[in-house]
DNA sequence: CGGGGCTGCAGTAATGCAGCCCCGGTGCCTTACT
């Protein structure tokens, strides 16, 4: 098992011949009613069959269930599906049973005695897919259920979490390097949204498909009008908000920054006899599901929202996305605006702009990371144990007690010593194999967190520009996606002032910022 | 990082202001109690 990550030789279907296409489309029509593929879906899908890697970025709605779930139907054993949420779970699993697939998920809603059960029938190759979180497969007897199963595909879906998500609060996306190593190392679909050159290349070293086919719809959507209404104070922004409520008779989505904000926003709206919902990751579940289920069958105008409105929210008919506040960067920006107009008909994503809103995305990425006095505790703990106990397994619970860290950053930081040769995770914890080389070595290891939090500054300054730009915004979002060159779009703000001739006269304020891309961001205020 | 809210003071009536403190996202999971 090497630190690479790179795959064996052995293919996707295990030597047997590849399931013919036309077997494939009559799957496809009997189960899932598709008579057709997509462009994107069918080189995916070709791929897989192959046995290759493949990290596919299409956009939501796009068909991205069908190019793992189809596969799943031919290849000889089980495809393991990773999925970020209980409720995209559930979901997917409510849908596949409908369309007589044999489905099962493995994770915390089952009780003791149901996960063993499904650890059982897993075990003797009875389910096609098997949808996991990526906790379940931090167990060692879940991963041993499913080696012993023997899995054809292994699927990561919503991808961009491993790198949005896997660095901080949920660690366990790191260590799925190594349990799909411990499966066999099939081969890997990684699927996501949402993508840039940089967030690509974490996902893919992360997760060891350095070599993976990529397969990239492009992010263009010509029905979304982008828009930046600079707003010096809440007033400001009220004000934007109520006109955008004259103009637009649909329903959307307002994001703010914080739950509070969120709270504060909501109550404004219902004030103003709008009716409107909060939804943020403080309510209960059961008020989550309810106000996600009513925004679904068009019982608000608004809902405002943190970012936790997000995975799983594919209504196709919003008509608006209004940040109060910018997030942290433009993939996040992109991803929620997206939201808006799935349905091709024209839609807006509003952003109300203030400086000022720096603060709170600033504080949050202060925490983020592990500090390089951190990695460096953690390290010289991990050794003292070692050698302490003569070179046997440190088991997690107690590098987490001798290193006084919270659990998720020793995670984070085991994960980064996994990925580096350091250690390895076995049966009775961590497993010595080196020590760090050289001192550049070393320093790479301390470093790599600080590099990590610099490159999150720059994205948030990135944010900050499209705000600020005079330039076409899709543009803008296109350079920073890696899209190809894109002229003026003539769906967003600035374009339609330019094209209106009275970009000067209209806005004397915009002139103040020079059109280049090394404008400093707080150089407008 | 920095806005908002609170306290305390000044000093004499009803406010104003300096200084201080607090707060802030995303979800798995587990387990003990109603």
């Amino acid at each position: 098992m090497g630190t690479s990550g790179d795959r064996d030789a052995a293919g996707a279907n295990h030597g047997q011949p590849r399931p013919s296409w036309k077997k494939l489309m009559a799957e496809a029509r009997e189960h899932f009613g598709v008579r057709e593929l997509r462009p994107g879906q069918q080189e995916i899908i070709e791929a897989l069959l192959d046995g290759e890697d493949v990290l596919g970025v299409m956009p939501t709605g796009a068909g991205k269930s069908l190019t793992f779930q189809l596969p799943a139907l031919l290849l000889p054993r089980a495809t393991v599906v990773v999925s970020p949420l209980l409720a995209l779970m559930q979901d997917q699993h409510e849908k596949l049973s409908e369309a007589a697939v044999d489905v099962v998920k493995l994770d915390s809603t089952l009780t003791a005695r149901e996960a063993d059960q499904v650890a059982r029938e897993v075990r003797r190759g009875e389910h096609e897919l098997i949808y996991v979180t990526p906790e379940q497969l931090e167990k060692p007897e879940r991963l041993e259920a499913l080696r012993k199963a023997g899995v054809s595909l292994f699927v990561v879906d919503e991808a961009h979490c491993v790198s949005q998500w896997g660095h901080d609060f949920r660690p366990a996306f790191l260590a799925l390097r190594e349990a799909v190593q411990q499966l066999g190392r099939p081969p890997i679909l990684a699927l996501t949204a949402t993508a840039t050159p940089q967030v690509r290349e974490d996902v893919l070293k992360q997760l060891g498909m350095e070599r993976a086919r990529v397969v990239n719809t492009g992010i263009q959507r010509d029905n979304l009008f982008l828009e930046v209404a600079r707003t010096v104070n809440p007033e400001a922004k009220k004000a934007r908000v109520m006109k955008l409520l004259q103009e637009e008779p649909g329903t959307g989505i307002i994001y703010t920054a914080t739950v509070r904000k969120a709270e504060e926003v909501w109550q404004w709206l219902e004030a103003a006899g709008i009716p409107a919902a909060r939804y943020h990751g403080k309510l209960k579940t059961s008020e989550r599901e309810e106000v996600q289920q009513r925004f679904m069958d068009n019982g608000y105008r608004v809902i405002v929202a943190t970012k936790a409105f997000g995975l799983g929210i594919d209504k196709p008919d919003i008509r608006f996305v209004v940040h109060w506040q910018f997030p942290d960067s433009l993939e996040s920006y992109y991803q929620e605006a997206g939201r808006a107009g799935r349905d091709g008909e024209p839609a807006r994503a509003v952003l109300l702009y203030r400086l000022e809103d720096k603060r709170i995305q600033s504080y949050f990425l202060g925490g983020k990371y592990p500090r390089r006095e951190e990695s460096q505790a953690l390290y010289s703990v991990l050794r003292e144990l070692w050698a302490h106990r003569q070179g046997k397994p440190v088991s997690l619970p107690v590098l987490t007690e001798a290193s006084g860290l919270p659990a998720n950053r020793v995670k984070v930081l085991v994960a980064q010593l996994a990925g580096a040769g350091i250690l390895e995770r076995g049966p009775r914890g961590l497993k010595q194999l080196r020590d760090f080389e050289t001192a550049e070595e070393l320093a790479g290891y301390l470093t790599a967190y600080e590099t990590r939090h610099q490159s999150d500054r720059q994205r948030l300054q990135q944010m900050m520009r499209y705000g600020q730009t005079t330039g076409c915004r899709w543009r803008l979002l296109g350079e920073y996606f890696d899209e190809p060159e894109h002229s003026e779009c003539g769906h967003c703000d600035n374009c339609e002032q330019r094209a209106a001739g009275h970009f000067d006269a209209a806005s004397p304020t915009r002139l103040a910022t020079p059109p280049s891309p090394a404008a400093a961001p707080g150089g407008a205020v």
